[in-house]
Order: structure tokens, then C-alpha cells, then sequence
DNA sequence: GATATTGTGCATATTCAATGTACACAATAA
DNA sequence: TTATTGTGTACATTGAATATGCACAATATC
């Protein structure tokens, strides 16, 4: 269970936390009945309280990805492979599309969005 | 100069406010020495205070992006075709990598993505 | 010059993220 | 059965970011 937090990224350390699971789960390196490590154990790790990782868990509840137990812990949700792949689907879908819409916005062609798409693709860190 | 606030953003009303205005600028609906609504008047439309308009009129003008004067106005600030090109390219694809990233750590395929890419210019609406 | 219009600054209220601490429930060992 | 440990949960508080209202200063208009 690698997680971490940027400060530079200008999110709320929850978010940024259901994310990073949210994508762990979503490509299928955490799987279903897995156990996720106690919040207290992900808080010493990170240094910060339970609060954040408690909201984290809770929104990943909320969405379904994850069930809590009071005294046992909590555990990634049953879900079909079919509906994992729908999931992440439309998950990306939204981004791109988000993306798409501000592109055309500024008056971008689809070519050179796609162009754009595939350079970032080959250059992740920048 | 048609401005909107959407709640469900979740992002602070000044930071939409540059945003759109920003967008406005970058696609050449918004042209150098073009006169920005006074913030008392979008305040008002927008029935909201003027803190929130100020701030974003600040951002912008922080960002080059307009002059403001006192008892004058604030006004579209002076920009070559050439610079103005370079920036949108810039945030357009800052944007398409943020959501390249995204795409590739829920392990989609860089077709993958450009298939939802074209999928989402076909149809903006949803 | 008088007045209205414009951007600016300051004190206040509200919202939200995060902390610390105390509580409630479950599993295990004695 | 009881005590202990490990787990999630709830509450009161702090601090920062956001938004409000009103007063101020500079410019334009008459």
C-alpha cells in the first residue's frame, strides 16, 4: 500500500488519498476482500492525524469501492470485472472529455489535441 | 461578457470567475483594450460580493493577462498573436496531461485514450 | 469644483480542512 | 468470563481560505 502527499498539489490531503486508492483499486492492484491497513497505521506513516484518512475511507465507502467495520478494519468492496472496467472507463471518459471541452473552448483542432495527448503520453514527468 | 457560477464545481467562485475569463481571452472572444465589466456590475449579476471579482480580476492581472486602473476600468492587456498562440497551446496541453496522467495510472493504453479522446469531441454535451 | 463612477483596503463572518482526544465495538489471550 | 489489544467513530477546537459589507482613494464627468 504505497501512498503519499504532495503539497504542491493544492488538494486536501483526503482527496488526495481517496484518489490515489481510487486509481489502485480501479487498476486492479488492490482487489476485492483485500484489507486496507488500519487509518491509525496510514496516519503515523504519513505524519498526520486520522481525520483525513477517516474522510478518504469514508468517501471510498460512500462510492462503494470499500466497506468498514467497527473492530475489524475495512476491506475493498465485492465488484464484477465487468463493472470495474466500466468504472474505469467512464472515470477516464469524464477526465478526457473535461479536457476535450476546454481544448475546443480555446480553439484547438482534435488533431492537435491528440497530438498534444500523445506527447504528454511519452513525457509523463513535466 | 457572460459569466455563470456552478455550485457543483466545488471550486471557489473567484477561481471559476478566472477561469472563464481567461478562456475568453485565450480563444479571442476578449481582445486587447477590450474594457472589463466594472466588478461592482458582474458582482451584481452574479449576486454575489465583489470580493470574489476583485480576486479573480487580481489573479488576472497577476497573470498579464489584464491592467487595472483606478476610477478607469480594467482593460484587456496588450498581447502579440505569437504569445497569445504559445499560452494557449501551454494550458492546453498542461490540461491534456493532467488527464494523460490520470489515464495512465488507471492503466489505460495510450489508443486507449485517444479513442475516448475522439469520443468526447464528437459528442461535448455530455 | 461637485458629483458619480471606478478600483482598493480593512474588519468581520462563514466555511472547510486538519488536529487531538475520548468513545464504542470486535477479536483474541489469559 | 474477563482483560487486553486493535479497530473504526464522534466531538470540541484550531487555523486557513473564502466571502461579505462598509469605508476609502483615485479618476472621470458635468
Amino acid at each position: 500500500m504505497d501512498l503519499f502527499l504532495t503539497g504542491s498539489s493544492g488538494l486536501p490531503i483526503y482527496r488526495q488519498l481517496f484518489d490515489q486508492l481510487c486509481a489502485q483499486i480501479l487498476d486492479g492492484r488492490l482487489k476485492s476482500g483485500d484489507a486496507l491497513p488500519p487509518i491509525r497505521a496510514v496516519a503515523k506513516e504519513l505524519s498526520i492525524s486520522v481525520i483525513p484518512v477517516k474522510r478518504a475511507w469514508e468517501e471510498l465507502e460512500a462510492a462503494g469501492f470499500i466497506e468498514s467495520f467497527v473492530g475489524r478494519g475495512c476491506f475493498i468492496a465485492p465488484m464484477s470485472a465487468e463493472k470495474l472496467q466500466r468504472l474505469k472507463a467512464s472515470m477516464a471518459a469524464d477526465k478526457l472529455s473535461d479536457a476535450a471541452a476546454y481544448c475546443r473552448s480555446l480553439g484547438l483542432s482534435l488533431a492537435e489535441a491528440e497530438r498534444l495527448l500523445s506527447d504528454a503520453w511519452a513525457s509523463p514527468g513535466e
